[in-house]
Parts: structure tokens; C-alpha cells; sequence
DNA sequence: CGCGAGCTTGATGCCGATCAATGCATGTGG
DNA sequence: CCACATGCATTGATCGGCATCAAGCTCGCG
């Protein structure tokens, strides 16, 4: 036992945009080497956020986005009463912190639910950037009304679905952007609880719980606490399209 | 009885944002007057709809985006099965069509709840104007973020709300709105049916039928059809905020 | 091993949906 | 001007889905 300590390197020194390999799904989207080369140097600095700490929290001067680039987030809005809802579940490529640049503060919370690493993208300096690239601007703006589009969705499921369609609908969502990602369509473990889960769908942790039973009764699901094994992904897709009516 | 027939003026022959009575609640936000004939340029063309016709449609190709001058709008989202949400109203000095720049189409509808009318902004031309102008820039990313915000505002409520709360939360927005815009806080008159704000709320339209009423018991409204007073804007807000618990 | 967080499952109750009838305002044609 | 149609709103009666309350269960972890 006089081995050295193991040495966790959980990346290399430094990842530039450029050699990322979440490029595709990222900030860079679309953009040429030499663009690259010009974001690189603004997005020069990680953060490693543990799980069930925030990267920031409602109320939070706003200076910066963030590019998830590994690990997984919620993020969620509290009303003054207590009351709280989970707006959205960020994965891999993704960006958080959007919701600051109307107000110079953050509006929402973004917890991490693993140990996560997020590129940090000081806000000002994409701006400026994004001035001189149009392709830059063009992909930021995209970005941010696929966002807009996202949450219409989740606003119509919350206003007119019912307990399992809003589920077979997350589930659905969340297999997409794993295949995405190039993990299996099938086989997923969630990285949330039940009640995160229940709280981003506008349901109570039982519901949600009782969702995921039928759905293994009826032989759509293996359910494994965690480990979600999807077996019939036409019958989510009829339940969200309402093709049972 | 020889007098000519009345000349009616709706608006001047051409209003350029620069002397728009709503340039503080519209796109030239926080703009020097120079930077302003750099928009009025671009703004060139004025939309009237007719109550009950569409502005765009989801599907329809994006091209523009459109500031409401005179109206009054809803826009919605449609599953396939026919379901659909509203997801927003929209009037004077608001900004629509922000959805279709994800994806170059629009992806929800939007229609006029009275005879309107809205200043089109060639999309194409505002981002490189506002490549070159970092104000215009900015008040657009703000623009586009407090959309955001509001979204999971409207995912809070639908999500955790029950059907007064609901009610309360939408009338205080209103009237918020309608104070900003000069008008008065206590008396306004509905521009959409109870079907509408139901869909919007998450409610059916007797639901939101009996929650006026119930409003009008307890004192806090006056309802006559679409004409509201609100009697005791404070039992509103204290409803939001779940001070009755 | 035993604790605790998270999950499942059952029993019960309530809020809002649904179904149905009536009321009210506006408009249209006789 | 009235008769009638139409669209929207109100109100009542009943129903059902999800919340709530309450046990147990599972599994990871100190």
C-alpha cells in the first residue's frame, strides 16, 4: 500500500471550445475555426459545481452564462410564499443563466443534481463578440428562442395534460436529447427525485410514482427506482399525440 | 347636412419610432435620437389586423418581428390533437414572434382580440443593425430574457397555483400592464372570453366564470361581463402570495 | 447493521372538470 | 319594433383525477 495517490483528473488542463466535443451541441454550433479560435479566448475559465450546490440563486448579480459540460442541473423559481418550481432539467451542451440578462440578476436557482462542470461565459464579453461574428449572434439568438419555444411547451403540458401524458411527454423529452447525446434511446438512470420530477411537471412526487407503476404495469417501462428501461416508446408517443381518444 | 363625410384618421401617414408615443415601452428603449433614425429606418412598414385574424401562424416562414402599436393580442400553441394553451397577451408596445427564430418558422399563432395594428421589424435587418449599435443589442437580449422570465412565471402558476390564485396572479399583471401604459389600475375591460383566460390559466372557462363570481362576493371585484373593477387590489395580491395560509 | 432519504402503495377527500340549463347582450331579418 | 339566432357568461349538480395523509418498503451509506 505505498502506491502514490490516485490522481482523479476529471479533464484535461484545458478544453478549448474548438476541441470540445460538445461543439456540436453547444455555443459553437456552426461556427468556423478561425470563430472558434475568437470564442475560445473569452470562454477561458471552468467551474465545478458538487452536487445539490447552486452555480447561482435567484436575487445574484448576473455577469456570466454557463455551458453544462458535464453533469446535470435544475433549475428553479420559488414564489415568496415557499412555493417552488422546477422550469427546467439541463444537461450536457446546454445553457443556463439567461434568465439574468433582462434584470443584471439571476431570477431563478441552477442546483446541480451530480458533480457537474460548466464552461463559464462572461456575459459581456459574448455580447461583444456576437457584434463582430453574425454567426456567433445568429446561433446565441436561435438559442435563446428555442428556449422561449421550450418553455411554450411546457406550458401547454402544464396547462391541458393529464398525469401520464405529462410524463410520457418528460420521458420522451429526456430520451431525445440522450440519443442526442449518443446514449441509448432505451436505457436511462434519472438524475432527479421524484419529487423534482413531480415539482417540473406540476405534479405531487406520489402521482409521478404512481405514473411510473402503470406505465411498468402496462409494460411501457422497467422501473428500477432510478434505471428507467423504456420497452414500448411508440405507446409514450401515442399517450403525449392523445391518439387513446 | 352638406358636410363632408368624416375623415377618419387612425394614424398618421407615417410614424416613425422616434416620435411613437410607446418608444419607452417598445424596442427603442433607453435609444439617443441618433441611433433612432438608424431604427426608424428599418421600420418601414405597418401591419393592420382585423379582430379574430391571425398575424402568423405556427408553421408560417419567419420573416419579421412585430411590435403591437394599437390592440390587442393572444398567442397560442397547438398540440396535435387539436389541444391548444395560450401562451401570452400581448398589447401596446409588446414585441411578437420571437418563437420563430429558433427555427426560422413560427411556432405558435398569434391573433388580434380587437382590430389592430403593429409595426413590422424585418428580423434580418435588426440583427445587423444591432451588431452595429450595442443599446439596440442589449434592450433586445433583455427583451428576449424578461420573455423567459415571464415563462416560468406562468410555469409557477400553472404548475402550483390553485384557480383564484390564478385568477388574482393574471388581473394583477394586467392591470400592472395597463398602469404602465397610462390607463387606470382599478377599471379595465377584458379584451379576451373566459375561454381564453381559462386556456391561458390552465382553467376551463366555468372555472374561471365561478372564480370571478366568487371575487365579486367577497368584495375584491366588480364584474359586469368583460368591464372589471377591481375593488380591493390588495386581497389580490395577498391571495398571490398565499398570505391566506 | 441500522439509519435515513427516497420510493411505493393504499385509503380518503377535495378541487376543478364535465354536463346541463339558463341568462344576457348583440345583431339580423321579417 | 319584435322575434329569433348566436355567442358568451353564469350557475347548479355530479363526477373523477389528483392531492393528501399514512404506512411500509428499498437501497445506499456511515
Amino acid at each position: 500500500m505505498e502506491a502514490a495517490p490516485p490522481v482523479i483528473r476529471l479533464e484535461p488542463f484545458k478544453v478549448a471550445c474548438s476541441s470540445c466535443n460538445l461543439r456540436e451541441l453547444c455555443l459553437p454550433v456552426g461556427m468556423s475555426n478561425e470563430q472558434l479560435e475568437r470564442l475560445d479566448a473569452i470562454v477561458a475559465t471552468r467551474r465545478t459545481v458538487a452536487r445539490g450546490d447552486a452555480l447561482f440563486r435567484a436575487g445574484d448579480a448576473f455577469a456570466s452564462l454557463y455551458a453544462v459540460r458535464a453533469g446535470f442541473f435544475k433549475t428553479r423559481v420559488s414564489a415568496e410564499d415557499g412555493r417552488d418550481q422546477v422550469t427546467g432539467f439541463q444537461m450536457a451542451g446546454e445553457l443556463i443563466g439567461l434568465d439574468g440578462i433582462g434584470t443584471d440578476r439571476h431570477t431563478c436557482d441552477a442546483v446541480a443534481l451530480e458533480d457537474s462542470q460548466v464552461c463559464v461565459i462572461p456575459y459581456h464579453q459574448l455580447e461583444e463578440l456576437s457584434r463582430e461574428l453574425s454567426d456567433l449572434q445568429r446561433h446565441f439568438h436561435r438559442i435563446m428562442s428555442r428556449e422561449i419555444v421550450r418553455d411554450h411547451g411546457v406550458m401547454l403540458l402544464l396547462g391541458s395534460m393529464r398525469a401520464e401524458e405529462r410524463l410520457a411527454a418528460f420521458l420522451l423529452n429526456l430520451t431525445q436529447r440522450l440519443r442526442t447525446r449518443g446514449f441509448s434511446a432505451s436505457s436511462l438512470i434519472l438524475r432527479m427525485t421524484r419529487e423534482e420530477i413531480g415539482s417540473y411537471l406540476g405534479l405531487k412526487l406520489e402521482t409521478v410514482s404512481r405514473a411510473f407503476s402503470r406505465f411498468q404495469d402496462d409494460g411501457i417501462l422497467q422501473v428500477k427506482q432510478r434505471h428507467i428501461e423504456v420497452l414500448d416508446p411508440d405507446a409514450l408517443q401515442k399517450l403525449v399525440n392523445g391518439t387513446s381518444c
